[in-house]
DNA sequence: CCAGACGTTGTT
DNA sequence: GTCTGG
DNA sequence: CCAGACGTTGTT
DNA sequence: GTCTGG
């Protein structure tokens, strides 16, 4: 599962190391992208370029946009099986770009989040499908779902879900390859390997979507000796 | 055939 | 649009 | 994902 | 409890 991410490097990291170009003007940093805002993601259909939709998959056919709140991620298991999916999977594929993601753990009524990232602090690209979307005044919204499967033993002391996680080029190019069939897509859906993740808690700041700045992802440890 | 849904997660 | 349920 | 709102009628 | 907004 996955319902809140960061996009903290720079444009110009990004671009070298996803080889697309992004515009500039459009980009904003952020420590806690919720759904419906939006976010960075490549496109099957434009391999070279980042591109700014809104998280949340709208499908063509939804007569209210509100369905995207519920779509923000989409089981890898049963993608084929599901018509709001379906589609999507042979024809829109997208990566959406992330250098760490929160989970968060129930205790008691207190929800206490966590920031997962790589260990070796890169960013990378989640499995994710795209849609375009009229909206009854003829406004065209892009939007994504990110694709999740069973948590490796690493996240399974947070949750039983993960985002499917590429790491490397080549993967994500596969993922995004139009030449490929729906089964070579599906078998690209698999879990990061444990030992390549890394996390620490952080503080409830994270909960409010309103919040927005460095300290979200403060180690909790660190920001105590803070004060 | 037509009508109606189309989703995931976590919690109980 | 496409699938499921009736 | 979490936080925060959730409503209508009649009167000014 | 359930939906909307971020």
């Amino acid at each position: 599962m996955c319902g809140r991410y960061t996009i903290i490097k720079s444009p110009v990291e990004l671009e070298k190391e996803f080889e697309i170009d992004i515009n500039k003007e459009v980009f904003e940093t952020t420590y806690n992208l919720a759904p419906s805002q939006n976010g960075l993601v490549i496109t099957n259909q434009h391999k070279n370029e980042g591109q700014f939709f809104k998280w949340g998959l709208i499908p063509f056919w939804a007569k209210d946009e509100k369905i995207g709140y519920k779509m923000i991620n989409a089981r890898s298991e049963t993608l084929i099986e599901k018509s709001a999916f379906k589609t999507p999977l042979q024809k829109r594929r997208c990566v959406v770009i992330a250098d760490g993601f929160y989970e968060w753990k129930k205790i008691g009524k207190e929800k206490h989040p966590s920031y997962i990232y790589l260990a070796n602090k890169k960013p990378f690209a989640m499995a994710g499908l795209w849609e375009t979307w009229s909206s009854p005044a003829k406004e065209t919204i892009h939007s994504f779902t990110i694709i999740t499967t069973k948590a490796n033993e690493f996240m399974s002391t947070l949750h039983d879900r993960m985002p499917v996680i590429f790491d490397n080029n080549s993967d994500i190019n596969l993922w995004l390859d139009n030449e490929l069939s729906a089964n070579e897509h599906l078998q690209l859906l698999q879990q990061l390997p444990s030992d390549k993740m890394a996390m620490h808690q952080v503080s409830q700041m994270v909960n409010s979507p309103k919040n927005n700045q460095p300290s979200l992802i403060t180690p909790l440890e660190n920001l105590g000796t803070l004060f």
